[in-house]
RNA sequence: GAGCCAGUAGCUCAGCUGGUAGAGCAGCGGCCUUUUAAGCCGUUGGUCCUGGGUUCGAAUCCCAGCUGGCUCACCA
């Protein structure tokens, strides 16, 4: 290592005197009783008690005979007592030469201090890895019965290179992805409840399709074609349901190629689920019940927090036409679906819209400046033009439409779904007016998938299907402003050496 | 892609209209058996983001670049 840093000198300086007294600084394993948030919490029954716990050191008060630490394990932090004449003079010398980010493995009674603080009063203490970093270490002081933290971890880059030392010593971070991860756990149980399938299909696809996006290329070596790292799953979980698969879904990691902002990473969680037999109107009961389940699971509560809105989950939401809502914010009719028209109004209403836009892009751009951003409570978005939606099914009754709806919550679609296209000949239809799109130029349009085609041909049932962006879920409920702050490695240009 | 802002010790930051680079914490040495931002005494530590320019002299002013943040644009 070429870090010549003088802290890590230090450290390494106190590695090799551990090596040199004969003691391990990375010994192999620790049988540890509690973790510190139970010590705490079960103080009743454990009071007098002896426990093992370990964790990292965080914090430390060191004096001549005795010292005072905190460590920090998965749960929390729990003080430590170390008294020289509990665990021995060349313990308490070695545990005097140990550093913040050192993590220890402590034995000892269960009591509580001179002020009150449950503690445990180590009867033997071990080194169970040696930190030879230093941790940008900040701290706490209680002010006013209020948490006053002092130079804390801040630079944004640092913490999203260095996740793992953010995690150390920002709480709340932690909490956020621990909440991330309930999320997911919830709507997993939630489907399987509802005797759905869980299944995997190809990241790495010859043809992508699904969504309207760039996608990232590749290349197979030993087959010397081009692959593609799938945009969306949509189309392979399709071809299950016409295997026979009623009820499926895939968490996916979808790729594009496209711009970087507080809401978009070039990889990105999506949950697809697929119900044969089933039309969006089922699919938005369900899709209430389940973002009301997880809100219980996660929050206790249906009323979450979200940029300094209360937001209620509890259903149902309304449900409005995309056309309906447009009428309603700008007061303009747009019905007609006529481009030409619709390329007047745009005009009229300052939304910029480029010639290769068609009807219903130009739609989808007024509505995305003119109503989304106003839609903070949750509601249903249906019955999009045809056009912008090329894998739903016409609407039953108007036409023009299809039906399509997207959840929308705090200002920003976190979902999509439809009664999906399920007539071979008018998907067939619908990508050759894609293609058309991209001949245009519309570089989002997708692409005619043949051996989709010929999966639908041989019969697809009714089917209802649903794609929920994890992690604008996650933003939601966890009320972060960036989509880095609930990815725990979110992309960045490479680290200049 | 555009605008604005930032980059100084391991961390958080100060450093004015140009004149020998600072503080707190962390570290190191010492004292200390109930501390919790422990305390007290002493002390180490710098590619001032990079490269040019102006100047007797640049962390400071100018130009270019790099990295990041925020906002906007783009984005199913």
């Amino acid at each position: 290592m070429e870090d010549v840093n003088q802290l890590v000198k230090v450290r390494k300086e106190k590695l090799q005197q551990l090596y040199e007294e004969g003691i391990n600084p990375y010994p192999y394993s620790f049988e540890r009783s509690h973790q510190s948030a139970e010590v705490v919490s079960r103080f009743g029954e454990l009071e007098g008690r002896e426990v093992a716990v370990s964790g990292r050191i965080m914090a430390v008060r060191k004096m001549g005979k005795a010292s005072f630490c905190h460590i920090q394990d998965m749960q929390g932090r729990i003080q430590l007592y170390i008294a020289r004449d509990a665990v021995g003079v060349e313990v308490y010398n070695m545990f005097k030469g140990l550093d913040i980010g050192d993590f220890i493995g402590v034995r000892g009674t269960v009591k509580k201090t001179k002020t009150g603080e449950v503690s445990v009063f180590a009867v033997s203490l071990e080194l169970l890895s040696k930190s030879i970093r230093p941790l940008p270490i900040a701290k706490e002081k209680i002010e006013d019965g209020k948490k006053v933290v002092y130079d804390q971890f801040v630079d944004k880059e640092l913490r999203y290179r260095q996740r793992y030392v953010d995690l150390v010593v920002n709480p709340d971070v932690k909490e956020a992805f621990v909440k991330r991860s309930k999320i997911i756990t919830a709507m997993r149980d939630f489907l399987n409840k509802h005797d759905f399938l869980e299944v995997e299909t190809p990241v790495l696809q010859p043809i992508y399709g699904g969504a309207a996006a760039r996608p990232f290329k590749t290349h197979h070596n030993a087959l010397d074609m081009t692959l593609y790292l799938r945009i969306a799953n949509e189309l392979y979980l399709k071809r299950l349901i016409v295997g026979g698969f009623d009820r499926v879904y895939e968490f996916a990691k979808d790729f594009r190629n496209e711009g970087i902002d507080r809401f978009h990473n070039p990889e990105f969680t999506q949950v697809e689920l697929y119900v044969a037999y089933k039309d969006y109107n089922w699919m938005m009961d369900f899709v209430e019940r389940l973002f009301n389940h997880i809100a219980l699971e996660v929050h206790g509560s249906a009323k979450i927090e979200y940029a300094g809105h209360e937001i209620d989950l509890t259903p149902p939401w309304p449900r409005l036409p995309i056309l309906e809502a447009i009428r309603q914010y700008t007061g303009k009719d747009v019905s007609s679906l006529d481009e030409g028209e619709l390329r007047k109004i745009a005009g009229e209403l300052n939304v910029e819209v480029t010639p290769d836009m068609g009807a219903g892009k130009i739609v989808d751009e007024i509505f995305g400046e003119y109503v989304e951003p106003k839609l903070i409570q949750p509601t249903f978005i249906i019955d999009h033009p045809v056009e912008m939606s090329p894998l739903a099914k016409k609407h039953r009754s108007k036409p023009g439409l299809v039906e399509r709806f997207e959840p929308i919550i705090g200002g920003k679609e976190i979902g999509n779904a439809f009664s999906e296209l399920n007539d071979p000949i008018d998907q067939r239809r619908r990508f050759e007016d894609q293609m058309r799109l991209r001949d245009r130029g519309d570089e989002e349009a997708q692409i005619l998938d043949e051996d989709f085609l010929r999966a639908i041909e041989y019969g697809m049932p009714p089917t209802a299907g649903l794609g929920i962006g994890i992690d604008r879920l996650a933003m939601l409920m966890t009320n972060q402003s960036s989509i880095r702050d609930v990815l725990f490695f979110p992309h960045m240009r490479p680290e200049s050496k």
